[in-house]
DNA sequence: ATGAAAGCGCTAACAC
DNA sequence: GTGTTAGCGCTTTCAT
C-alpha cells in the first residue's frame, strides 16, 4: 500500500477509525494498552498523518506565506533565513514565493497563499506595486499580514521597516564631525520611498550643519551597479570632485568603486565613499565599505515574531509599527581625519 | 462574512453548489450567462478558492518541498532562487525548510513535507546525515525525490551533483601547465565526500604529471574560514612554502587570504591561491580568487526540472544521475607565468 | 473506553 | 444545463 490512512490501521486492529485518530493524538479517552497497539501498528505500516485533511477541518494550516522581491539579493536571503528559523521553532511551515519585483507576480503569489489558507503573510512589496486590491482582500478575510522593509502607508497592517531618514542623518553627521564638508550623494530615484527617506536625511543634515546643498552633487539614478558607475563618471567629468560620496545602496557603491578605480583614483586617499549596505556583503569590498548597516536578521526576526503574535492573538492585528535602528560602521573607504 | 465558500455564492444565486463549482472552473456544462453571473458574484463577494479542500480530494498539492542545510550560505540561496523560479513557472508552490546541517531537523522537515503531501521533494543532505529511514519511507510512499549537491549513493532516487574529482583535476592541470610544481592543498576532511573527491582529483593529477606528492603539503582541516587561517599558519611555520595553495572551498580560501596577509605576504606575488567557490562570492575577494566555479543555478535548475518531470511522469523515477560540470576561471589570485 | 454521525470545502460521477 | 450523491482523510460532538 502506498498511502496508509487511519482507517487502514483501524481495519487491521478491528477498531473504529475514531479510536485510531484519538489513539494517535494521545487522547485521554483511549486506554494505554490500545494506544500502544495503535502507535506501534502505525509505525509498522509507515503511516504518515495527512496534514491536508487535518488542515481542512481545523481551518488552521500552521503555515506562513512569505513574499520577497528577490532571493539573489543576499539581504533577503538573510531575512528569509531568520524568518524560517523562528517559524520552525514555533511549529509553522513556510511557503516562500518570489515576486521578481513584479506587481502581477506578487499579486498572483499572494492570491495563491491566501488560497492555501496560510495562517499569516509576510510581505515585502515589489518596487512597482501600487494596487492595494489584493491587500484589501486579505484585510477583509482577516488574514494577519505584516509588511517588512517596504510597506504601504495607510493600510491596517503592521509593518517593520528601517528608520532610513534617521540612519542617513546620524551617519552623515559622523562624516561631518570628522571634518568633511564637500559631500556628494548618489541618491537613487527620489520617487521611491527608499531614495526619498535617505536623501531627505542627507539634505536635512547638511542644512543643519550649515553646509550649502549643491544640486550638482545630488545625483539621481537607479539602484543598480551600473547607476553608481555612471553617476561617478558624470561627477568626474564635471571637474569638480567632492571629498566624499554618499551612496544609496551597496550596488551603487560598488559601481562607484569601479568608476573611481578606472579614473585612476584611490579610495579612500583620493576620494571617500560611504553608504547603505549590510555587513556580510560590504565586508568583501576593497577597501571595506564604511557603511550604514541594515541588519537583515533584526528585520526578519521582528517581522516574524510580530506576525506569529498576531496569528496567536497575543498582539492586536495591524496596529504595530516597528522601526529598526541602523548602525554606522567606520571601515576603510573613508579616511579618518581625526582620531 | 470573512471566508466566502462556493455554497455562499450558490445561496445568493439560488443555484446548487455544484453549479457554482463548475461555473468557476469554466466547465462546459454551464451556460455562458450563468457562468458570467457566478464569476461576477464570486468577485463581488471576495471569494478565494480554498486550495486545501481542492488538494484533499484531488490528492495533488502542486507543491514541492525543499530541504537545504542552510540559507546563510549564498550558494544555496541561488539554488533555491532558481528552483522557485522554475517551480512557479510550472505552477508549483514551494515549501522551504532549512536543516541547519542537523540530521534530526532534516528528518522532521521531511516528515512534515510528506505530511503536507507535497508532490515531490528536493533534498540536499545535511553534513551529519547517515540514517536512511525517512528516505526509505518516502520511497515506499512513491514520492518523487531528487537529491542535489549531496546525495546518498545506493538509493533509488535521482540525483544532481557536481563532478568534483574531474573539476579538481582539470583545474590543477591548468595550474601545472602554467609551470607550477610546488602546490599545497588545504583539503578539508577527507572523510566527507566533498573533501575526498576534491583531494583525490588533486593527488591523482599531481601523480599523472609526475609531481611528487608531499604529505606535509596536504593539510587536512575543516571547511570554515578559521580552518584556512590555521592551515596557512601551520604551513608557514614549517618554513617551506609552496608557490600555490589549492583550497577546498571559498571559506577556507578566505581564511588563507587573511593568514597570508598577516604574514606580510602578497597574493599572488608571493604566493598563489586557487580553489573551489562560486563566482558571486569570490568576485569580492581581494584579489579576486582564481576559482573552480560551481554554478548554483545550473545545479538548481537541473534538479527542479528533473523533479517536475518525475512528478509529471515524463521521466522514470529515481534513475537519473546528472553530473554538473565545473569551470576553471583564471582571475587574480594566481600569477600567470605564460600568456 | 469505544464508536456512530456529521462536517471541513471542494469535485467527479451520475442522474434528471 | 442543473442538481444529487458520495467521498477525499481527518476530527469533534455525542451516544453507548
Amino acid at each position: 500500500m502506498v498511502n496508509i490512512r487511519q482507517s487502514d490501521i483501524a481495519k487491521k486492529l478491528n477498531v473504529s477509525r475514531v479510536t485510531v485518530s484519538k489513539g494517535l493524538r494521545d487522547h485521554p479517552d483511549i486506554s494505554p494498552a490500545m494506544k500502544k497497539k495503535i502507535i506501534e501498528t502505525a509505525r509498522k505500516m509507515g503511516y504518515v498523518p495527512n496534514l491536508i485533511a487535518r488542515q481542512l477541518n481545523s481551518r488552521r494550516t500552521f503555515t506562513i506565506g512569505i513574499v520577497v522581491p528577490d532571493l539573489e539579493n543576499s539581504f533577503f536571503s538573510f531575512v528569509v533565513d531568520t524568518m524560517i528559523d523562528y517559524a520552525t521553532e514555533h511549529n509553522y511551515h513556510v511557503i516562500l514565493t518570489v515576486s521578481r519585483e513584479k506587481e502581477n507576480i506578487e499579486k498572483q503569489n499572494i492570491e495563491n497563499l491566501i488560497g492555501m489558507r496560510v495562517d499569516g503573510l509576510l510581505v515585502c512589496l515589489s518596487q512597482e506595486t501600487t494596487d492595494k486590491q489584493i491587500f484589501t482582500t486579505a484585510g477583509k478575510m482577516k488574514i494577519p499580514l505584516v509588511f517588512f522593509d517596504r510597506a504601504f502607508e495607510n493600510m491596517k497592517f503592521s509593518r517593520v521597516v528601517f528608520n532610513d531618514k534617521q540612519g542617513a542623518a546620524i551617519s552623515l553627521n559622523r562624516i561631518i564631525q570628522e571634518g568633511y564638508t564637500r559631500i556628494a550623494s548618489f541618491s537613487g530615484f527620489s520617487a521611491t520611498n527608499i531614495g526619498k527617506a535617505r536623501t531627505e536625511g542627507f539634505i536635512e543634515t547638511l542644512s543643519k550643519n550649515k553646509i550649502p546643498v549643491r544640486k550638482e552633487w545630488i545625483i539621481e539614478g537607479g539602484f543598480e551597479v551600473n547607476d553608481g558607475y555612471e553617476s561617478f563618471k558624470k561627477l568626474n567629468s564635471s571637474g569638480n570632485l567632492p571629498e566624499v560620496i554618499f551612496t544609496v545602496n551597496d550596488r551603487v557603491a560598488l559601481g562607484a568603486y569601479k568608476a573611481v578605480k578606472e579614473a585612476g583614483l584611490k579610495i579612500p586617499e583620493d576620494i571617500g565613499i560611504f553608504g547603505y549596505g549590510f555587513n556580510e556583503i560590504t565586508d568583501f569590498f576593497n577597501p571595506q565599505l564604511t557603511v550604514i548597516n541594515q541588519d537583515p536578521r533584526k528585520l526578519g526576526l521582528e517581522a516574524v515574531r510580530l506576525l506569529v503574535n498576531e496569528i496567536e492573538k497575543k498582539t492586536k492585528k495591524g496596529l504595530t509599527k516597528i522601526n529598526i535602528e541602523e548602525e554606522f560602521i567606520w571601515r576603510k573607504s573613508v579616511k579618518r581625519k581625526k582620531i
